[in-house]
DNA sequence: TTGTGACTAATAGTCCGTT
DNA sequence: CAACGGACTATTAGTCACA
């Protein structure tokens, strides 16, 4: 299985719940499925970078932060 | 047009030439043909995460570090 | 050595649901 | 609220010949 998978699937779901949000609000704010942001946490599929950029944006995080390993 | 794939194109340019390989030769590391390291380079499409682990390892890099501005 | 067009195969991503 | 499935469309992955 792919590592940057799970590094996203963990930053993503750590950053999402941080910010009190669903998948579908930030489905919503990212302009991406409900069901795609389930997808990317469970790692069901590798993301595209443009998707990548609109998810980090509706964070608003800079996008390498989200397949950055924790402890680095 | 996508910023992340202008700062990968940029990074990934600026890695391959610094360690004196064409893009032939970093394709053949990453086991990736060698008109789509040209497709990336020329930002064309958008890369998935899968492949942007590969040509990470290929290049001996932490995948995060390909989409990190350089200012950062 | 790299860029490009044309093309097919594979997967990303959406939209409808149910559990 | 989240996991998950089926069916679908859009985009990426991958190959080739040629400039």
């Amino acid at each position: 299985m792919s590592e940057l998978r799970t590094i996203l699937a963990d930053n993503l779901r750590r950053l999402r719940t941080a910010k009190g949000l669903s998948q579908e609000d930030l489905a919503g704010l990212a302009d991406v499925d409900r069901t795609y942001v389930s997808l990317i946490e469970r790692k069901k599929n590798s993301i595209s970078l443009d998707k990548l950029e609109q998810i980090a944006i509706a964070l608003n995080v800079q996008a390498y932060t989200l397949i950055k390993p924790e402890y680095d």
